[in-house]
DNA sequence: GTACATGCTGTAGCGACTACAGGAACAAGG
DNA sequence: CCTTGTTCCTGTAGTCGCTACAGCATGTAC
C-alpha cells in the first residue's frame, strides 16, 4: 500500500504520516527500488491507534508508551490505565479553565446587548484587572 | 520602572514582555544611557490588558486588534463585541470537544478498575476504531 | 507520448512563548 | 575602591504537532 492509499484509509495527512516515521512513532516501512515507501496492514492498524490517541487528545510521548505497552503481552494495563487516568485529570483541569472562561466571556458579551451605555463591557473587563 | 519591576506587578515574564516588544504588540519603551528599558504607568496598563486577555483565551492578534480599538474615542464597541463574541464561539467549541473527550476516557477509565479480564479496556479502545 | 497524479527529500513556518549563552551594568556591603 | 550578587541586554534555538512549500523523480491513464 502506497502512502496515499495509507492517508486515504486512516484519515491521516501523508505528510503527517512522513512525520511520524521521522520522530520514530511509526516503523520506516520498506520501500520500492524507486524509493517509495510501501505499508501493510500492521502499520495501518498502528497509524490507526495513534490516530485514535491523538483524536482523543494524547500527546506524542503517551502514545509512543501505550504503543510499546500494547506489544505483545505485555500490556500492563495499570501502567496504561496511569497513562489515560494522569490524561484524564488534565482534560478535566482544561475543561474547569474552559468552563470559567465561557461564563466570564458569556457574561460579559451578554452585558453588551443589554447596556446602552457609551462604554464597553468587554473593554472594561480588560481594562479592570 | 525597570523590565523585572514591571514584571513583578503584572505577572508576565521578562521574556514574554521582550517578546511583546518584538513583536510590536507593546509599545518599546524608552531607554537608560545603558540601554536599559524603562517603562511608564501606560505601559503597565497596557500590559495588564494584555495579560487578561490572554487569561481569556484571546490569541495575540484578537488582543492587537482589541487594543487598537480601545484607544481614544475609537472604542467601537461592536467591533469589540465581534471579536469577543467570535472568541466565546471558539471556546464553547473547544468545551464540547472536551466534554467528549471526557465522558470517552472516564467510561474507559472506569472499566479499567471494574474488569476483572486480562484485556486492557484502554488499549481495546485505541485499537478498535 | 504526454498529461497529471503521486511520491521523494529537506527546510521553514505556525502560536505563544521559554530557555539558554555570553556579556554588561547596577546596588549594597565591607 | 572592590567585590559579590542581582538585574539587564542581545540573539538564537527549542517547545508541540504538525503543515506548507520548493524542486525534483516516478508512476498511471489515455
Amino acid at each position: 500500500m502506497a502512502i496515499g492509499r495509507l492517508s486515504r484509509r486512516t484519515g491521516v495527512n501523508i505528510e503527517t504520516i512522513r512525520y511520524y516515521e521521522r520522530i520514530g512513532l511509526l516503523d520506516a516501512p520498506p520501500r520500492t527500488a524507486a524509493g517509495r515507501r510501501v505499508y501493510d496492514d500492521s502499520h495501518r492498524r498502528t497509524l490507526a491507534f495513534i490516530r485514535r490517541g491523538r483524536e482523543l487528545g494524547f500527546g506524542i510521548a503517551d502514545i509512543r508508551a501505550m504503543l510499546a505497552l500494547a506489544s505483545p503481552e505485555e500490556a500492563s494495563c495499570a501502567e496504561v490505565e496511569r497513562i489515560a487516568q494522569a490524561h484524564l485529570d488534565e482534560v478535566r483541569a482544561k475543561l474547569a479553565d474552559l468552563s470559567r472562561l465561557e461564563r466570564i466571556l458569556s457574561d460579559t458579551v451578554g452585558r453588551c446587548a443589554s447596556e446602552e451605555s457609551a462604554a464597553c463591557p468587554v473593554l472594561d473587563m480588560l481594562e479592570a484587572g
